[in-house]
DNA sequence: AGGCCAGTCTGCAACGTTGCAATTCCAGGT
DNA sequence: ACCTGGAATTGCAACGTTGCAGACTGGCCT
C-alpha cells in the first residue's frame, strides 16, 4: 500500500494536482465546493505531503540542528527540552548532534558534515570562538548560545556571565567569606563562557578589596561532578577555602560530595555556590545557591533569533542579554540568616551577637 | 554562491552527471584516472549531495526518531546522548520529540503527523501500551524501548522490571527492613513500566512473608522531584515506612530531601532505594542505592534492533531484554556493612563501565 | 575478419512537489 | 452580441538525485 501522493487524490477528488495542491498551500484561492471534495479525498487517502519533495522544490526543511556538548548534561538536557518545544511551536523540527565539546568535531558540525540540510543551527560552543565561527564557510545560519559579546558578525544569546559570576561572588563575600575559591577554568578550551566566570569573580575580589590567590583558581579538565570532586578535595588539602564559586552545578553537587565525604559542613565550614540552576539541585542536601540563567528566554530568544537570521541574512551580528537570577538556597544562605558561617566562631567577627 | 550540485561537479571535470553520481555512491565502477578528476572537482566546488532529492529518489532518509516524554529528565536525557551518539555511527541523524506521557501526543507523533518522514521510531511510551501501538496504522516502524514483554507484534527492548523490583525489595529486607514503601505508581496512565516494578515490589513482599499495606503503595502525578517530595512527607506523616523503593531516582532524591527537611536519616531511619542510575545520584547526600539498568547496551540494542525490523518488516515482534544491576550506595547500604559504605565504592556503578 | 565480452561511461526518466503563466469560465457592462 | 475582467482551475517545468538500459571502447577469442 503505496502512501497516497498529490495524483491520487487529484484523481479521486476529480480535479488536477495542482488544485489539491492549492487546497493544501493556499486554501482561499480554491472555490468553496472544490476545497471541499479535496478535503474529504485527503482525509479518505490519508495524504500526507512529502516533505522531501517540497524540500526539494522549496529549498528549505523546517528543520534545525541543536548542537550542545552533551545532551546528558542536566544544563543542556534542560535547554534542549525548551528549544524542541519551543521549536515546534515554531513549525520546526529538531535534530541533536553532540560536540563533546572537541573543537574539530564542532567544526564538522557546523559545516554541514551531518546535520546537512538543516535551515539553521543553535550552537552551544566550547571549543569555538565566535570569531572562528563568523570565519567558517558559507553554511546554515548560525545563532551561539551561551557565549558572550565580542567581536564577529555571529548572533550571540546569552546571560551576562560575567555579571553574575560577580553577584555570586558579591554573595559569598557579604557571608563573610574571604577565601573564596573558583571551580570551572578550562585553560584547554577556549571556553569564552568558563573565562567570563572567571572575569567576574576576580572583579569581585578587586571590588572589595580581597586579594586573588592562585591556588583558589582550580582548573578542570571537564565540568562534571566528578571534576568538581576531584577539584574540592584539592582545595581542602592545600588551600583551606571558607567559600568556592564553582561554574557549573555539577561541579558545585560534586564538591559538596566531596565535602560530606571528609566531615566538612556546607555552608557551614565552606559556602557553595553553582551555576545553571539545574533541576536537581533545588532538592539536593544541602539545596544549592545558584546563578539562574532564564532558561526559558535563553530558549525562545534563541530560536527567534535565528528565524530573524534565516529570513535576513545581511543582518549585522546581534547579542542578546537575558536575565539572570542568585538563587539562594542552603549552600550559601542568606548573610544574616540562621545558619551561622565558619567565620562567627573567629574573634573577629560574632554575628550572633549583634 | 549556489550550492554545487552534480551538474557544477561534472561540468568542471569534463564527465556526466550520472559519472559523478557514481563515484558518490559505486567508486568502483569508474575507472580510476576518471575518478580521481571527479573527487578533485567535487573538493573544490566543496559539494554535498542534496539529502531532499535523495530521499525523494530513494525513498527514505537515513533520519529515525527519538520519541520520549521528555528530554529533561536525566534517565532520558542520558538514553538520548547514548542513543544520538550510537546512531551517528550507524550513519543515521536523530530527531528528538517530546509526548509529556500524553497518550493524544504520543499518538499523534507516531502516526507521524510530524516528525514525518523519519525512517523509524525509537520510543518511549508513558501512555501507549504495545498493544495499542502494535494496532495502529501503517507508518514507520517502531521499536519501543522501556515497554515490558506482552502481546501485540512490536518490538520491545527493556530490562526486566519486576525482576530488577524485586531484587530491590528483596535488598531493602535483607536489612531488616519490614514497612517498605513503593512510590511511583500512576494509576491515571497505563504505564506499563510502573505496573511491573510494582508487580515486582509486591511479589517481594510475599516471597519474605511480609503483607502488603495499600498505604504503602503511593500513588503519584508525575515522576520528578516534587512528587517524590509530596509522597514521602504523607509517608512519614501517617504510614511510618523504615524503607523506601521508588520507582525513579527522581522520586528517590525527592524523598531523601524531604527526610532531610524533617531530620528523618537516610538510610537509618529510612533507607532509600531508587531506580534508573542517574548521574546525579552517584554524587548526591547520601549516595543513592538504585537499580541501574544498562542504558548502553538499552540503547545499542534499540538501534539494531529498529535496524532489523526496517530492514524486514515481516519480522515477529522480538523482545529483548537487556541486563541490569542494583547498585548499593548510601541510601540502602549492604546488609551488614557500616553504616555508610567506603566512599570509594561509590563511583563505580555503570554496569557496562569498565 | 567477425563476434563477444568486460569495462566504462552516458541519456532518459522518474521520485512528489510548487512557481509561473496560461487557460477556461462566467457575470456584467457596452 | 461582443468585450472585459476577475475568479477558478490547469499544464508545464524544474528542484537534484539515482535506477535502468543502452552505447561506446578496446582487447581477445574463434
Amino acid at each position: 500500500m503505496r502512501r497516497a501522493n498529490l495524483k491520487d487524490v487529484a484523481d479521486r477528488a476529480g480535479v488536477s494536482i495542482r488544485t489539491v495542491s492549492n487546497v493544501v498551500n493556499t486554501p482561499e484561492v480554491v472555490a468553496r465546493p472544490t476545497r471541499q471534495r479535496v478535503l474529504e479525498a485527503i482525509e479518505e487517502l490519508g495524504y500526507r505531503p512529502n516533505l522531501a519533495a517540497r524540500q526539494l522544490r522549496q529549498g528549505h526543511r523546517e528543520v534545525i540542528g541543536l548542537v550542545v556538548p552533551e545532551i546528558d548534561s542536566p544544563y543542556f538536557a534542560e535547554l534542549a527540552a525548551l528549544v524542541v518545544r519551543h521549536a515546534e511551536r515554531m513549525g520546526w523540527t529538531v535534530i541533536v548532534e553532540q560536540t563533546d565539546g572537541d573543537a574539530t568535531r564542532e567544526q564538522q558540525l557546523l559545516d554541514g558534515a551531518r546535520g546537512q540540510g538543516v535551515d539553521g543551527i543553535i550552537f552551544c560552543p566550547w571549543a569555538m570562538t565566535a570569531e572562528e565561527v563568523s570565519r567558517r564557510a558559507t553554511a546554515p545560519p548560525v545563532v551561539m548560545l551561551g557565549e558572550q559579546p565580542g567581536m564577529g558578525s555571529v548572533d550571540r544569546v546569552a546571560i551576562d556571565n560575567r555579571g553574575a559570576a560577580l553577584e555570586a561572588v558579591h554573595h559569598l563575600v557579604a557571608l563573610g567569606r574571604t577565601r573564596i575559591a573558583a571551580v570551572g577554568l578550562q585553560p584547554h578550551l577556549s571556553n569564552e563562557t568558563a573565562r567570563q566566570r572567571l572575569a567576574g569573580y576576580r572583579a569581585a575580589l578587586v571590588d572589595v578589596g580581597l586579594v586573588a590567590h592562585p591556588e583558589l583558581e582550580v582548573p578542570v579538565e571537564r565540568l562534571h561532578h566528578a571534576d568538581g570532586m576531584g577539584a574540592m578535595a584539592g582545595l581542602l588539602a592545600k588551600s583551606k577555602p571558607d567559600a568556592v564559586f564553582c561554574f557549573t552545578d555539577q561541579l558545585a553537587l560534586g564538591a559538596i560530595r566531596t565535602c560530606a565525604d571528609q566531615g566538612v559542613r556546607v555552608p557551614e565550614d565552606i559556602a557553595v555556590v553553582g551555576f545553571d540552576d539545574i533541576e536537581v539541585g533545588r532538592y539536593s542536601v544541602p539545596a544549592l545557591t545558584t546563578v539562574a540563567p532564564d532558561k526559558q528566554r535563553l530558549a525562545e530568544l534563541a530560536l527567534t533569533t535565528l528565524q530573524e537570521r534565516m529570513a535576513d541574512s545581511s543582518l549585522p551580528g546581534r547579542d542578546v542579554v537575558v536575565p539572570h537570577l542568585l538563587v539562594v538556597r542552603e549552600s550559601a544562605p542568606a548573610a544574616g540568616s540562621a545558619t551561622r558561617p565558619a567565620r562567627s566562631e573567629l574573634p573577629s567577627s560574632t554575628p550572633s551577637g549583634k
